[in-house]
DNA sequence: TCTGGGGTCCTAGGACCC
DNA sequence: TCTGGGGTCCTAGGACCC
């Protein structure tokens, strides 16, 4: 006997396009692109003419040469993304958000005082399309899984709830894209033994399926295939990274160009971890060549830090150390992504001192450590002073050659 | 198709420790 | 002198999602 179907996913419609819809009425109706240089997002109108996101954006003012394109607004989605989130937590406690547009919600405690989920749920769009604007799609299933492949088939602005009885005529049928996780290579390697639907990946042996798409990849997608899907709403889950990039476009850049821009993304993301009272202990540097290839290079401090100083000295020795590379291939993007985020009362408040010149520092270190060693003594005072005057690298960070 | 910006998770090899 | 197995951390790359 299989549980009831208590899991609701609640997904915005074309978020983006829907917001700018929503603040000007001319677009209402109209096929609306947002962004530029590529789609970030399309209303349903500009869709059904074929514009998909992520889409160049080239292409698709071809489909759609009557498109209205307007530039993102990210201040007024992240706005709406809040207003329909109080909505989700004054629904139920149990909320675990996926994304600025998307979150599960448990509802099975809430029969009583609530009604059953579909009600729950049909109320939800409702709140959402009176108070926000916007709207939204839900789909309600027993599992996290098949709640958010039942919000998908609902769209646009839809609710739909697979019963526990109907998982497998709902779900076997349909096409292996539909699996979350399966993007256009698990899709090619699976047509490639012609499994096209659900169904038929169901059928596979597990081992099979871990032997063609990875030990982990290969388990979970089987295993979704299969309805079996046990991850509970997760209401704990923080941000593990947070990160900012820059397209560059194809020119040539000078390494001063380069710099001035990491400063700028360095910036930016040392912002938001103070606002956030998050430090990390991870550097990672993104870059994209000339010929569109990538690659990344990580550092890992001794200690956690918010000190854009220290990022951005980090940040420039990775840079630094592919210079040779960029040189020989250009570049057109350049990012930077902090990881192994961990709160910041976790770690010591820094002495407030003001620096003018590099010359000063030691100097101005040595009377810090003679206070400190008043307070607490010569002996753990040495290793701090180890950690002060080391940026922290664990490892030297050498220029590539080939 | 002349290609954005924000994320998550997994794999694999090497270093290092027990 | 040679040989183990297991665990964790770091780095780089890749697939995927919205």
């Amino acid at each position: 006997m299989r549980d009831a179907a208590t899991v609701l996913h609640a997904d915005l419609d074309a978020f983006y396009a829907s917001v700018e819809q929503r603040d000007a009425p001319g677009l209402r109706g109209r096929p609306v692109i947002v962004g530029g240089g590529v789609v970030l997002a399309a209303s349903y109108e500009a869709k059904a003419r074929g514009v998909r996101t992520a889409m160049g954006g080239r292409q698709a003012r071809e489909l759609c040469p009557d498109a209205i394109v307007v530039p993102p607004r990210m201040e007024a989605y992240s706005a709406a993304s809040k207003a329909v989130f109080e909505i989700f937590r004054d629904t139920t406690p149990l909320v675990e958000g996926l994304s600025i547009d998307e979150a599960f919600l448990e509802v099975g405690g809430l029969r009583r005082i609530a009604g059953d989920p579909a009600d729950i749920a049909a109320r939800l769009r409702e709140r959402v399309r009176s108070e926000v604007g916007l709207p939204i799609s839900v789909g309600v299933a027993r599992t996290k899984f098949l709640a958010k492949v039942a919000s998908a088939v609902s769209k646009p602005d839809g609710l739909l709830v697979v019963e526990p009885d109907d998982e497998e005529a709902f779900l076997l049928p349909l096409p292996v894209e539909r699996l979350w996780g399966v993007g256009v290579k698990t899709a090619e390697k699976l047509h490639g033994l012609g499994i096209r639907t659900v169904g038929q990946l169901a059928e596979l042996e597990a081992a099979t399926a871990e032997r063609l798409l990875g030990r982990a990849a290969g388990a979970h997608l089987h295993a979704l295939a299969r309805l079996r899907d046990p991850r509970p709403v997760d209401t704990t889950r923080r941000r593990r990274s947070i990160g900012s990039q820059r397209a560059l476009g194809t020119r040539p850049r000078t390494h001063d160009e380069l710099d001035v821009i990491l400063s700028q993304i360095v910036d930016r993301l040392g912002r938001r971890l103070r606002e956030g009272d998050r430090v990390c202990r991870s550097v990672v540097l993104r870059l994209r060549f000339g010929d569109y290839t990538k690659a990344t290079r990580s550092r890992t401090l001794r200690f956690p830090t918010d000190r854009t100083s220290l990022l951005l000295d980090t940040a420039r020795m990775l840079l630094a150390a592919a210079h040779p590379a960029i040189a020989e291939r250009g570049i057109t993007l350049i990012g930077l992504s902090l990881s192994h985020l961990e709160h910041a009362d976790s770690v010591q408040p820094e002495l407030p001192l003001d620096f003018t010149g590099e010359d000063e520092v030691d100097g101005a270190l040595d009377t810090v450590l003679d206070r400190l060693r008043d307070r607490f003594g010569a002996g753990s005072v040495a290793r701090a002073a180890q950690l002060g005057r080391d940026p922290g690298w664990s490892t030297p960070i050498l220029p590539e050659h080939e």
